[in-house]
DNA sequence: TAGTGTGAATTTCTTCACAGCG
DNA sequence: CGCTGTGAAGAAATTCACACTA
């Protein structure tokens, strides 16, 4: 979905995987552990081993033959590499349920991500507080963009109100944008985006639950 | 992540775009149009025309050339590859900010997932109800997933509680799980698993938002 | 010895390009 | 003519297997 930026290349498919790696490892602090093998690592993250040591070849040798890799280090590298280090305001535009649980959700915070503004185009909704975040007015984006000096937009808005909102987010300056709505949104070159679709994983599963009928041994993930 | 089930296959990487087609196919019945071309289709999707072309194939020719692609019997077509012409009962687990927002996102009952069940560990929830469905104690899954004839388990808890909650699924007879707990869920062989991360989509944002300083001109999807 | 790092083999996915049909 | 359907080429991702080293 996204071409390949500055620098020589990190495939799409093994950026995928660091915050899979990142969570693991993580979890690895709290136990305090502080070496890991890349099969305990894949296990954890849900891959195999041999994938695991090739992604994190592409950062250079970060392991120790014999033993493994040093939790902390590599914990640090990762975030590093993802851009973690410093935390990122965001704003939510289309607090409906969708927008709420994701001003809610710990696991943004947690993570650097910061939500820094919310917006809503219904008038009742704004100036009540979601998590101590006033919603604004979606005709504030910009100033609020600006001032706030945030990059990252969710839109968790209606599908018909997904261009919109998006057109007026580039506008004010944000460059990424996680879209929740369920379409397709375009945006011009240099805007990055990427979408999930609650929707579209169940479908997913229901296709192949629908057609395991016939005596098909499959395993999860 | 998932085995090639019964009959021969059709690749992952096309199943998985089939509920993209389908969203546009039903936008296109909307606008009352009787045909579309795969390059229409293809950009409604947000994905190329030779892709639409070499994906449809899979499934024997549909099209007509020189015209494009009947959209009524494609959409009935997908729709039955999908397993979508029934409903899929479905309970969900986990009451919180995004359980409630599951609950209520009308993407899933538009699709033929019906919410049959919810339920909470939480003694407080239980009683309440959510868009008309009453919130279980997650003590009765058993009874609930039986009666109800439910077969796919959403999991909507905190990271913690998720294993737990996927192995009371599983041996209540749930069958297909999709996983919104940021955590890496086992299962026996035979069930299906797909994860959600949220946070995982801002992470991989994060990323490329990070290393295009350097007047890197990237594309939006 | 245990486990990384990595070329090479393999598989999967995407894209091309054009023959063939309505 | 316009657009599908599809072999074949190309690119990307995965997996193998083993040399190497702490």
């Amino acid at each position: 979905m996204v071409g390949s930026p500055s620098g020589q290349s990190i495939p799409e498919a093994t950026v995928s995987r660091l915050p899979l790696y990142l969570r693991s490892l993580q979890e690895l602090m709290d136990e305090e552990l502080s070496t890991v093998s890349s099969e305990r690592l894949a296990e954890m993250a849900g891959v195999n081993a041999a994938k695991v040591r090739k992604d994190l070849s592409y950062f250079g040798s970060y392991g120790t033959r014999g033993v493994g890799y040093d939790v902390e280090y590599l914990l640090l590298h990762i975030r590093r590499e993802l851009g973690l280090t410093h935390d990122w305001p965001c704003v939510i535009a289309g607090m409906g349920n969708l927008g709420q649980a994701l001003a809610n959700y710990g696991g943004f915070s947690d993570r650097g991500f910061v939500i820094a503004a919310l917006v809503d185009a219904n008038p009742d909704k704004v100036g009540t507080t979601v998590e101590g975040v006033p919603i604004s007015h979606v005709d504030d984006l910009d100033d609020l963009v600006s001032r706030l000096d945030i990059h990252i937009g969710v839109i968790a808005t209606p599908a018909h109100a997904a261009q919109d909102v998006a057109d007026r987010m580039v506008a004010a300056g944000v460059t990424s944008i996680l879209n929740f709505a369920p379409t397709v949104i375009t945006v011009p070159d240099g805007i990055l985006v990427r979408k999930v679709d609650l929707a579209v994983e169940l479908q997913i599963l229901s296709f192949y639950q629908e057609r395991r009928q016939a005596g098909a041994s499959l395993t999860g993930a």
